[in-house]
DNA sequence: CTTTATTCCCAAAGCGCTTTGGAAAATTAT
DNA sequence: ATAATTTTCCAAAGCGCTTTGGGAATAAAG
């Protein structure tokens, strides 16, 4: 069966191509009746512009581009993964495509290609790390990107990024206001822009309150469940062991909970431990036992509204509106209490 | 910074547009001089070809697609990311690029859209079940594709594809000539094809044996720890226990080392347990306390074989060359031992 | 009834590339 | 020397769409 062009309907139609076209996106240079004839033929025949056409033609790809260097999967990674889902999610309600790349060398050699090719609109950043070469970049080769997260020199460019100072702020003031004196952190990996934030914000938490934050009780990792019962039986099986641990996933809390249990610690008695909640579903607070405490702000919304944010771009909102903190909140839960020294 | 286009550089050199094309493309027509002019100016300005322009041109889009229900988010699975892991990166080899859609409307409506617009040369289609309705649309819709599994009637199309009958006939059988007889299974979903051969070969094993197999050990699931878990304390409480168990999947069989050590259940010993190994990193084999027996077959392989095969396909290669069938391996280790009654 | 707006439509010119079908120049054959 | 090839290049015609810049009706205003 013969695709069907913009030519093909119009003949039927007898009508001019510009005019089922200009039908078609909504000109108002064509009367109501013509439209729905076109309109009407359009969905009979099954008509769709020929994307490749269209993008020549009016140099949109309608394609948001997504770069990852393949040896550091971020597939592998369930908080992205569960970003991923929001986005793409929210892209599909709209007439948006997602396009994956991969490349072993490294991303700045996808931004280029799809710069000088043309094949995306915009790129989305995940995992920003202080050294972000690759918005120095992307803004040389002038392709539009927007930002999950954010570094120092934000104020120049689209992002989407929760409050991570007051992610671990909040919650280690409330430990501190429970009697903990003691509390360490189990943070994801240091070049990561968050969990700079988020350290920042257990140290000022402590301070106010004239703890002087610790270093070692400062850890850095991946996001894993297993990482997350290695650091804790680190931390947990010193002689002076924190009596709270603020942990930046569920993940990393999961393994918490694991180590704690095994060290015949109660949690929220003798351990109170508490997360940044992604609303990763392999790892809910909720149905944790004791229940987790946690500051929450899921990833799939944040992907959803990134895609929203990426679209808006693309059409051509001005960046005031294109730059967003999201907070997070705090919800309390058993596994953090008073402290019981 | 003006994007720089074919006839810029033509210009540029002094040649007409279509002689430098032709040089890039690798036309014999084109002396090898000027070939090395056009080339060496070509890197010289950072000239890539407008993907775009390209693809109209030419009527080929050089993007693979991927589409699937929102709500049943397959990136939630491990086993899937692992594959699209494989595919993305052997596809970032090439100048393929993927396109990832989801859709509310379910598959159909997406593969329409695709077919339609041309974005896309070829889907892959994976997690198929028996009712393969994907399929019979693919192809009354014209739109190439291709398989990761088989269904009933594959012979008319390219796939690849494990020998899934064997994934449970070979453990199956090492366990029966171990002494065991009551080898209950912890599968996949039912509607998945690769169960359902799975559990074939696991009924064959033991009839060959003489041993009747029981429905009541049969257990489908989705294949996590969490229930691999459950299903596993479920069989093995019962008075007439498994005294050997075959798993889909290592996540299930992590579950299932979990519930055997919480029942006090020597693995290997007590209970044997085999499982199919994807090759998820978060649950290596080998690295089971005890290890694992598996028949082994990765699924990151297999995203990297159905990228060859896909892009082979676009390219023209004859079915019969796009129809692979992969035996996995039996692998012994300690976690299956002989029946101790 | 003419003039000025409005409404509705379309011819033609691209978008940046590939491909077809020669043509000119350089080689080889006669 | 001329004729027959071979090599090397290019003009022009698309690919299927959007957009520009009118033009022919029709309606409103003078």
């Amino acid at each position: 069966m013969q695709r069907m062009t913009l030519k093909m309907l119009a003949d039927h139609l007898c009508l001019s191509p510009t005019t089922v076209s200009r039908a078609l996106n909504g000109y108002s240079d064509v009367s109501e009746q013509t439209r729905d004839r076109v309109e009407k033929a359009a969905n009979e025949h099954g008509y769709r512009p020929n994307a490749n056409a269209r993008r020549l033609a009016t140099g949109k790809s309608n394609v948001i581009g997504f770069a990852f260097p393949s040896e550091l999967n971020p597939l592998a990674d369930p908080h992205f993964v569960e970003f991923l889902a929001g986005l793409s999610e929210k892209v599909s309600e709209t007439d948006y495509d997602i396009l994956l790349a991969a490349s072993k060398k490294g991303e700045a050699s996808i931004y280029e290609r799809f710069a000088a090719k043309g094949s995306v609109d915009l790129v989305v950043l995940s995992c920003v790390d202080l050294s972000e070469g690759r918005i120095v970049q992307l803004k040389e080769l002038g392709l539009p990107f927007i930002v999950h997260g954010r570094t120092e020199h934000c104020s120049s460019y689209p992002y989407l990024d929760i409050d991570n100072y007051s992610v671990f702020y909040q919650p280690t003031r409330m430990l501190v206001e429970l009697g903990h004196r003691d509390i360490a952190i189990l943070n994801g990996q240091e070049h990561l822009v968050f969990a700079l934030y988020r350290q920042q914000g257990w140290e000022a938490a402590l301070r106010e309150q004239g703890v002087e934050p610790r270093q070692d009780f400062v850890r850095n990792s991946e996001m894993t469940a297993e990482r997350g019962y290695t650091l804790s039986r680190e931390l947990l099986e010193q002689k002076n062991r924190p009596t709270a641990l603020v942990c930046s996933s569920t993940l990393l809390a999961q393994g918490a909970y694991k180590a704690a249990t095994e060290l015949g610690l109660s949690i929220g008695k003798d351990i109170s431990i508490t997360a940044h909640d992604d609303g990763l579903p392999q790892a809910s607070a909720e149905n944790m036992d004791p229940p987790l405490t946690v500051t929450r702000s899921t990833l799939r919304d944040a992907g959803m509204e990134i895609a929203n944010l990426a679209i808006r771009q693309i059409e051509g909102a001005p960046l005031s509106e294109l730059q967003i903190l999201w907070n997070a909140e705090l919800i309390y839960r058993s596994s953090a209490g008073a402290y019981s020294g």
